[in-house]
DNA sequence: TTGCTCCTCACGTCACGTGAGGTGGC
DNA sequence: TTGCTCCTCACGTCACGTGAGGTGGC
């Protein structure tokens, strides 16, 4: 008659089986986040169907970078309750804050760019040309215009500095005028 | 005779001088990353030029997002000693470390689209148009392509869910079936 | 005397990770 | 009996932020 009677999992179990570790769970479960389903007679935490589900949803959040604060509140709320408060508008919220924390991390690449590009990281090492130097920003993830901007920047604050750099680079005269003030005008893309 | 005497600093006033707040300049004492010069008969700190140099190098690797440890190691090490963990090869690791920190940011926010395209939360909410929608995405640093790969993936794994968000943007059935399928045949760039 | 700055603990933040010391189940 | 899993504290991580309670200097 009983279809299968489902089957109750324990803490490591039910870690495995939503891709958390043992240590999330349990501080989810001091957060108030989630509680087991109930306990054996010897204590062990027992999980059912309804908080495998529960565990998966708060995992997308946290994967969406939320934090907890913001999971509990989310979970929390029915439908969309407050005016602004919603869980709508906070998905979006952080959808563009992580938009403010990308451009921070491309000017920490920048400020790194330019520190590596100081004689005093140029002179003792063994010094690289240019293709092991585009090699690197590529490798950080720098795209041509990024590129293009960096130069320009760094013109822009330090000339002398920029036109040092490029020479330690290997970089014949005409190309150096070329990469600082960007005299390409017979090329067309 | 004496050209005047270099002026010491209490610690509010080097830590406006340099942008830092006071927690963090002892912070940085009690790891032993900067010592003030001397105290007062009182007990205040004081801080000289020396100082102000150390702060701001140690300020512009902070910026570069170091962390406290390895700043530690880049102003113990007087130029390049080791093999592999010199100043450089640090600067550069961090580099590209910080792109796939930019990855990872960028895969969340396609993770939060995803969740706002889902049914839950198009539906009780003042259910927007595409205009709105694609308006979010830029503001949240979407370019043209991403949008592009976006649409792809949430097709590729979820093609019933992809017609059914295009759909309740309120698209016409010509344009979804571009999106989902890429169909520009007709058009040059 | 009134503000302002300075001092030294010491605890809080955030999302866990990592033992320590002990017990249950096959 | 041997591993394996589970339990409950409790402290560590990282770079500070924030008081509490008290003192110096103009």
């Amino acid at each position: 008659m009983n279809p299968t009677p489902p089957r109750k999992l324990t803490l490591g179990q039910i870690g495995r089986a939503t891709g958390l570790a043992r240590s999330s769970l349990l501080h989810y479960e001091a957060l108030g986040l989630l509680a087991p389903a109930g306990r054996t007679v010897a204590g062990y935490r027992l999980y059912g169907e309804g908080e495998i589900e529960r565990l998966r949803t708060i995992r997308r959040y946290r994967e969406a970078g939320l934090s907890l604060a913001a999971i509990r509140d989310l979970l929390a709320s029915p439908g969309a309750p407050g005016p602004q408060a919603g869980p709508h508008a906070l998905l979006e919220s952080r959808l563009v804050a992580l938009c403010e924390e990308v451009e921070r991390l491309r000017e920490q690449q920048r400020t790194l760019a330019r520190l590596l590009a100081a004689p005093e990281f140029r002179s003792g090492h063994a010094c690289q040309g240019k293709d092991a130097w585009v090699a690197l920003l590529r490798r950080a993830g720098f795209s041509d215009e990024d590129m293009g901007r960096w130069h320009a920047d760094f013109e822009r604050e330090n000339p002398e500095g920029h036109a040092a750099f490029l020479a330690s680079l290997g970089l014949a005269p005409a190309e150096i005028g070329e990469i600082r003030h960007g005299s390409r005008d017979g090329a067309a893309p």
